[in-house]
DNA sequence: TATGCCGGGAA
DNA sequence: TTCCCGGCATA
């Protein structure tokens, strides 16, 4: 898309210079003759005539052939010195056997087929004057043909490195009428000095060098490519406003993508950012290459307080394994590893009763003090807990038979959830073997582990919302009240 | 559109 | 730590 982008502003960049850039000596002195003839640094105000060959020259040097207007027609000439301060050129002309001094923008360095008008003496600019802004092919120089392929050099060039606008290699005798028709043709109407002050800047600069001076190039090119970095810089800032944590040390994944060095605190997190940013992965294609994040981020470690968007550099990064970090000791304060299996010691006290007392309807019923029949017990806020502990179903032979039972007797690894701890009783035992399918063995049907880190499928087993609806809010689980994964109900 | 829930802020 | 919510992903 840049390109295009730039491309489309590379082409106004000539009626931005044009137009920004009043100072006609600043554009060189082939602005000068430019502004004369549109008025500006001439007294006569009339439309601007042909465009005089000089006009995007520098300078005229001792014994150049010259093309002047004398006598109402056009005259050869030999230019004998160039005035720089007066901007007059003194020419003979071998064919009358005259010594002249024309301003520099009536002087020409190549034939004009079609013979310019008289021009008026006293200013030497042409009496004819055109409001077309055209400039006739017929003024073009034989170098100009080429100036289609010197303006796309151009835009290339300036495309593959630099704002600078670079002047195409060209000769003293290459002048303005390719511009006109490059620059002049039509399109910049008005002030019909606009296409031609943009040209000449691009082309009247004598090959190879007078480059560009920086304030020249600050003053002309950068104003569009400004607009285009701020842009730039505006879609990468209001994409990664900075965002505070207060957590102290943590850890954090920050985003590999050139120029972005995103932070966020999970992997599901960093993945979507990858995902939804640099990806541009949604939906069906997102899961086909759901792995390929992994390798747009890496690991690290942030202080208190501080940004998640740092500038780079800042940050700490820890110096992980690689940039493909994909399972992090732990992803988040609230997010366990999901590698992590540890058969746990059955917490029989960490149990939360709120939740399962607070359904007396269904949930009273429960009896899950099995003895040795033991859940992952914990809090209903364990969601938020650091440490998830999966519970294997102990020796004694429980002899509740639940698909919850076998699922869970080994290591559940759901995708992107930490293990989450809950309490289980009859009724919501009864809710999933009758609401929710049989959940398969997790080690036979569990995701590869790209798929883990992102934000889990949801599942068929409903939710606080749905069994108590929202009108019984309150019965609902924590989770599911603050809008977190529902801990009631698990998939 | 409804739902689930992540990420993050406020108290 | 608890509570809440914006907003995104998904069904």
């Amino acid at each position: 898309m840049l390109p295009k982008t730039r491309l489309g502003k590379r082409s106004p960049l000539g009626a931005l210079m044009c137009t920004s850039s009043p100072n006609a000596e600043g554009l060189l002195e082939t602005g000068a003759p430019r502004d004369a003839q549109g008025g500006v640094g001439n007294s006569a105000m009339g439309p601007p005539g042909p465009p005089p060959l000089s006009r995007f020259n520098n300078k005229l040097h001792p014994g150049q052939k010259v093309y002047v207007v004398c006598g109402g027609r056009e005259c050869p000439g030999v230019v004998e010195q160039h005035n720089h301060v007066d901007n007059e050129v003194a020419i003979l002309l071998p064919t009358l056997g005259q010594h002249v001094l024309r301003k520099l923008e009536d002087v020409w360095t190549s034939p004009n087929v079609l013979p310019p008008p008289a021009a008026i003496q006293g200013t030497g600019r042409p009496a004819q004057v055109s409001s077309c802004i055209d400039v006739p092919r017929s003024y073009r120089s034989p170098d100009s043909v080429d100036m289609d392929e010197m303006m796309a050099a151009l835009v290339l060039t300036s495309l593959s490195h630099s704002p600078l606008v670079q002047s195409p290699p060209k000769t003293d005798t290459v002048t303005v009428c390719s511009a006109g028709v490059e620059c002049g043709g039509g399109e910049l109407s008005d002030s019909g000095s606009s296409g031609y002050w943009s040209c000449g800047r691009g082309c009247g600069s004598p090959a190879p060098s007078p480059p560009i001076t920086e304030t020249e190039v600050h003053s002309l090119a950068t104003p569009s490519d400004e607009g285009l970095d701020m842009e730039m810089e505006q879609v990468l800032f209001d994409e990664h406003a900075p965002r505070k944590r207060r957590n102290s040390l943590k850890v954090s994944y920050r985003c590999l993508w050139p120029n972005c060095g995103k932070i966020l605190t999970s992997v599901v997190g960093i993945k979507r950012h990858i995902r939804t940013l640099h990806l541009g992965q949604t939906g069906e294609h997102e899961r086909c290459s759901r792995s390929e994040e992994d390798f747009y981020y890496t690991e690290v470690q942030q202080r208190q307080a501080q940004p998640l968007t740092p500038p780079p550099g800042v940050s700490i990064p820890i110096p992980t394994t690689s940039s493909s970090t994909r399972w992090p000791a732990c992803a988040s304060p609230t997010r366990a590893s999901p590698s992590r299996v540890e058969p746990a010691v059955p917490e029989a006290d960490s149990d939360s009763p709120t939740e399962t007392g607070a359904q007396p309807g269904q949930l009273s019923k429960s009896a899950p003090s099995i003895p040795g029949f033991i859940w992952q017990v914990h809090s209903e806020h364990s969601y938020q807990a650091p440490a998830p502990v999966q519970v294997v179903a102990p020796p004694t032979s429980g002899s509740t038979s639940d698909s919850w039972n076998t699922s869970s007797t080994s290591t559940q690894i759901r995708q992107g959830a930490p293990f989450r701890v809950r309490s289980v009783s009859v009724g919501e035992q009864w809710l999933q073997q009758h609401s929710a399918p049989i959940r398969p063995h997790p080690s036979s049907t569990s995701p590869p582990r790209s798929l883990w880190t992102s934000r889990r499928i949801r599942g068929e087993a409903k939710k606080c919302r749905k069994v108590y609806g929202i009108e019984h809010r309150d019965q609902w689980c924590t989770a599911c009240r603050w809008k977190k994964a529902c801990q009631r109900f698990l998939d």
